[in-house]
DNA sequence: CGCACATACAACCGTATGGTTGTACTTGAT
DNA sequence: ATCAAGTACAACCATACGGTTGTATGTGCG
């Protein structure tokens, strides 16, 4: 139930052009929540509260350097998401070689 | 910017539990709306929004099979986020790689 | 044809979301 | 000690979203 909860957070997270970008520049781990900021055109509130919804999710963390905190991206957040996906690929490769095993023998019955 | 649009509804779509199920389930693709709405403790038209809004995510398709229409999954559709979270991965490891140039520029400057 | 089943869609409701502005708390520089 | 930069947070507004019920549409069967 809780990890249904964290998927929820780390998809919809995802699902907003704005948090990609930010996930996206925070790869550097280089610039302050203001810095981002300036890159869009929306307040600076706003920008702050994409920062603290992908925090949220996992997507990014920050580290105070000097007066201002800089946002990371948290690499292993992006490898969840991707190991969700993956587990869906892995179930459907699962039923693709079952059904491939099933097709298999009938042709081999019937020579 | 319609490629934003695509990916939004992309995530959108994945961040909600019960739709992930659906996805799940539809890889088999063998059952329709009905039946899937049998699983899940909400009314049935919930569950064709849910089916819908998969649908236009490019998530799912469905199949005329007699009187029923058939969910599958379209496994494409997740490739699609893979191949997005794949490339945030790249953009990281490539910064990786340029640190670790420059790390190993200097300490050779300095025997 | 006529009925029942599977699906589709519209209207509505409560709550979450993305945006705004305004105020308050740290921290570094002067 | 003071002031400005950087950040945090609360209150508010419009719209989107997840759910409901109710009504239509299309398809197979007797």
């Amino acid at each position: 139930m809780q990890v249904h909860a964290d998927h929820d957070r780390l998809f919809s997270a995802l699902a907003d052009a704005t948090r990609r970008d930010i996930v996206r520049r925070a790869l550097d781990g280089a610039e302050g929540v203001v810095e981002l900021a300036e890159h869009y055109p929306m307040s600076f509130a706003a920008v702050q509260k994409h920062v603290a919804i992908l925090e949220r999710a996992g997507l990014v963390t920050k580290h105070r350097i000097g007066r201002r905190k800089v946002v990371r991206t948290n690499v292993e957040g992006l490898r969840a998401a991707q190991r969700l996906l993956d587990q869906y690929e892995l179930l459907w490769r699962a039923r693709v070689d079952r059904m491939n095993a099933i097709l298999a023998e009938s042709t081999e019955a019937t020579p």
